[in-house]
DNA sequence: AGGTTATCTGCAATCGTTCTCAGTAATGAT
DNA sequence: ATCATTACTGAGAACGATTGCAGATAACCT
């Protein structure tokens, strides 16, 4: 720790540390051109422990998502990092996918931040209220809690993508149209597996290939096969996240079955690579890093605003970006031809 | 800000708030029970910056990356949030690869941070040395600076990586072998370079195909055009990050050159979805959460052990991942018919 | 009982700032 | 010359915890 104070400063410029501190805050002070000497030959910083107890500000956002190696949760946190301006820093926190480790994040940041922006494990849970109660904002990101309405959120337009994805495999004119869902207790996960149900009764079909599966890429290929492995296959999927689309490719390919010819597959959420793959991947886009952006100025006039400004909601728009991994299914396709072991 | 503090709590349950302090750091005190209910009900949260302040520590270790989206760094983080262990927190900066921020982000991290882990962005620049100076601990992950030797490190052995790969390339018959390069200013960059230089001059291969580039998936594709409008094109290119690699595949793409037929290529760093083009790329990995995590651990070292702890330095290895994007030249190929415009 | 530990306790100083309050000097107006 | 205004200053009280010190209590020995 540096062991020079304001004390030190104020010594040896020859005034009070009043002084030293206004000319620090931006005041003008008398004997300016000596002060910046002073500071700069005794090397002296400011101790931000200090700041932060005397002012109740740490100048620190904190970002909590559930996976930062997921892409998507990486340009939400690029988005808000480009948005956070110069006089306050990102605290970034991972809980891995762990309920434990978010609520001892949760408990730990209290009094480290001035603001949570986070996409929350489940819609199970209750939001953090000792945070609003002792009037730190929250912005929720991506997903919502159980009392979501009562905060800020910018979320996607989940049910409008997966109508939207859900469609355009009718439009091919699939019939058997799988669904490798994320968990329902999530936002996205309930939204999305909404809106493909809703297109699906639109089209008269029901949803026995629905699957719920946990937006990871393992539970994608297991959700795959074990559509694979039905009687009666699928000729069509949308996966629900990007991670589960990587994990069914990974399926498909294992299996030796192409796409689209034997099976369709679109995906929410677009990938970076997602034209490098044979055949290039037909997705669900929407701008992550806009959705960063955004909660971090929400954050940002929150802070500004005060405690009672009253919370917002705001919506991303999705897209659909066609590329080549969906097709007209095949007539008397025999994708089980293909399976691997039983 | 919670406006219950020790005193409260201390009032409540009718002891000094020493008691409570000591209650609060693990001592047995006599009223225990009753010092529990009290922070209970009356929701008592101690005050990070009034310990911070007292205490001198923090809790929190900064990562400082030049790009979170960049999946080997989000690898790095993941790796140290699993190695942090329950009492610290991380601080994750983001510079976007700007200088500038990355210094603003130095400056501003200390005091509020026990110690940094960091990848800086050029060697050109020096340690911050003021970290160091008032007993931080400082670990290099990835990448070193100019005096990078006085502090610790984790490196990979980029050297032999390099060598591996262009001895495959060199070992399936290629002579015109190209490198796409990253900038020799970084500690990556430059001994990639001078794997695939040693590797060349060992099999009396000139370098005629070694392009610099800038690590960037627009600068892989910006370089492998430039090598492809030569008059006398490669037969192998070796690019030496993974967003370089995905530019360079995105270039042939758009050419309608196929891999490996008419061009060969291997990356550094393996993909999530490596298998998943077509054809499945061959690269050389490593690991990069173990990178994270070993870094976390030396820092954790650092911290317990105390300032004059001699610099330890460690590296990761790598390996060859053989897949299906490399092989023989064809005799008298003409990749150049493929050029589009010009 | 008296002495020696062992255990727990409260007081008060301390960490390095910020900020209120009262005070001084300089300037301008009358 | 007096008063009002402006522009700066220093003293000192916070902020909320930790911790050294000395005192109190209880427990143990002989």
């Amino acid at each position: 720790m540096s062991t020079v104070t304001i004390t030190d400063v104020a010594k040896r410029v020859g005034v009070s540390v009043a002084t030293i501190s206004r000319y620090l805050s931006g005041f003008t002070v008398r004997n300016e051109e000596k002060i910046r000497e002073a500071i700069i030959e005794l090397n002296y910083r400011p101790s931000a422990a200090a700041r932060n107890l005397k002012s109740g500000r740490t100048g620190i956002i904190a970002i909590v998502v559930p996976d930062i190696t997921n892409p998507f949760f990486a340009s939400i946190v690029e988005g808000a990092e480009g948005a956070v301006g110069d006089d306050r820093m990102i605290l970034l926190v991972n809980t891995g996918d762990s309920r434990e480790r978010e609520e001892k994040a949760l408990s730990q940041l209290f009094g480290r931040v001035d603001g949570v922006i986070m996409a929350p494990l489940t819609e199970d849970e209750q939001g953090p209220s000792f945070f609003s109660q002792f009037g730190l904002p929250i912005v929720f990101v991506d997903r919502l809690t159980q009392d979501g309405e009562k905060f800020s959120s910018v979320l996607t337009d989940n049910v409008k993508g997966a109508r939207l994805a859900t469609d355009y495999l009718i439009g091919h004119g699939h019939k058997k149209i799988a669904m490798i869902s994320g968990p329902l207790s999530t936002t996205p996960g309930k939204r999305r597996a909404d809106g493909f149900r809703a297109a699906l009764a639109t089209a008269h079909l029901n949803d026995r290939y629905f699957v719920e599966s946990d937006f990871s890429e393992a539970g994608g290929y297991a959700a795959m096969c074990s559509l694979l492995e039905r009687d009666d296959a699928p000729t069509a999927v949308f996966t629900a996240n990007n991670l589960m689309t990587i994990g069914a490719l990974h399926a498909l390919r294992d299996r030796g079955i192409s796409v689209p010819d034997q099976i369709s597959i679109i995906g929410f959420d677009d990938l970076e690579f997602a034209e490098l793959v044979n055949p290039p991947l037909t997705v669900i886009a929407r701008d992550a890093r806009l959705q960063g952006s955004q909660a971090m100025e929400l954050m940002i006039k929150h802070l500004n605003d005060g405690v009672h400004t009253p919370p917002e909601h705001s919506m991303v728009d999705v897209q659909l970006v066609e590329r080549g991994s969906c097709a007209a299914p095949r007539e008397s396709q025999k994708v089980r031809s293909n399976k691997i072991g039983h």
